[in-house]
DNA sequence: CAATTTTAAGTGATTGCTTACTTATTTTTT
DNA sequence: AAAAAATAAGTAAGCAATCACTTAAAATTG
């Protein structure tokens, strides 16, 4: 991985995640990175090329991010980090989560179901918990969750939300 | 309004929806509505001005859509009318408001606080409900009713989501 | 070790094609 | 026949991708 590369890589996070993968040209992106543009194919192949290898990254991001949840060993503790989640993304790397959700909608890109092993943990937590409805549980925290994390992402206002987040951990922790 | 120029429209609206505003060329809608491409410019100004006409029904429609919630008298009714928003949809109309929430992520359009309206009148609720935090409440029910409306939304599946509709009846109408 | 060959990194001009939009012309309506 | 609606044939700019080519670094040879 050469510097050029690497410059090329960092440029096209900051314009797929602002812009949209679609609205960005290959052009702005070598431009953006100070490099030729032919680079871009040399080295990815073509413009999807690019997307890929940022992508390629994320599930090893996105299990980073999500440790501390899967690896609590009591159902409170599990919930608790799990409220935290949102605000505990570095913002160095929001760009790249904002790409991410952005994908969501762009088009030709399906979007694979990430979140399970969240789900899962989430639901166990509130089993042990003794909710009578653990599943649909879950699945309403994360949602929430997601909701927070996409504002957040949006907006770049994590301080905002930082009252909601007292709220949830007194629903949810007493 | 000439038949033609609604032609237009319906085909911008099928093809913004489903693969994007920027990724959506004014030749490909006037292929679509089975008319000549400068009838677009000529009816419109220019391809924003497609989008724009479509989003002058939004204000509309959004209207419609929550008048069972804002025009409900006690609590419980707000609540459980509020939880149906998500099934409420024309599935006719999924790709208009499949539009709304791409247009969240596409790069120049800014998103106003249209939800303002539902978050009020459930915080109303909760707070005559007796909950001590009715506006975290509504928050939280507002963004979990907005996500299964984009999950439906994006794969077109609202019976899946049934039984998620009679969890949050059961949870917060006993 | 020095000369030679091979490989990899990088450039920027150019490709055919698509884009949003315009202009001139024809058709339809009143 | 005048006005409005619609079309067909453009335009220049921008697109992803390829091209022939240069430079730099290794690898191979004598």
């Amino acid at each position: 991985m050469t510097d050029k590369q690497t410059r090329l890589l960092d440029a096209a996070l900051e314009l797929f995640a602002n812009d949209g993968y679609n609205a960005t040209s290959t052009s702005k992106v070598a431009k953006a990175a100070g490099v030729s543009e032919g680079l871009i194919f040399r080295h990815f192949g073509n413009k999807r090329g690019l997307l890929d290898a940022l992508m390629a990254e994320a599930e090893r991001k996105l299990a980073t991010v999500l440790a501390p949840v899967l690896f609590a060993t009591d159902p409170e503790a599990t919930i608790g980090k799990a409220v935290e989640l949102p605000f505990a993304i570095d913002p160095g790397e929001y760009d790249f989560w904002r790409l991410q959700y952005k994908l969501k909608w762009e088009k030709g890109y399906h979007h694979p179901q990430k979140m399970k092993p969240l789900l899962d943990k989430l639901c166990w937590a509130f089993s042990e918990l003794g909710y009578s409805h653990p599943e649909q549980e879950a699945q309403l925290l994360s949602q929430v969750l997601e909701a927070i994390a996409t504002e957040i992402l949006r907006a770049g206002n994590p301080e905002e939300w930082r009252p909601y987040r007292t709220f949830l951990r007194w629903k949810y922790l007493g």
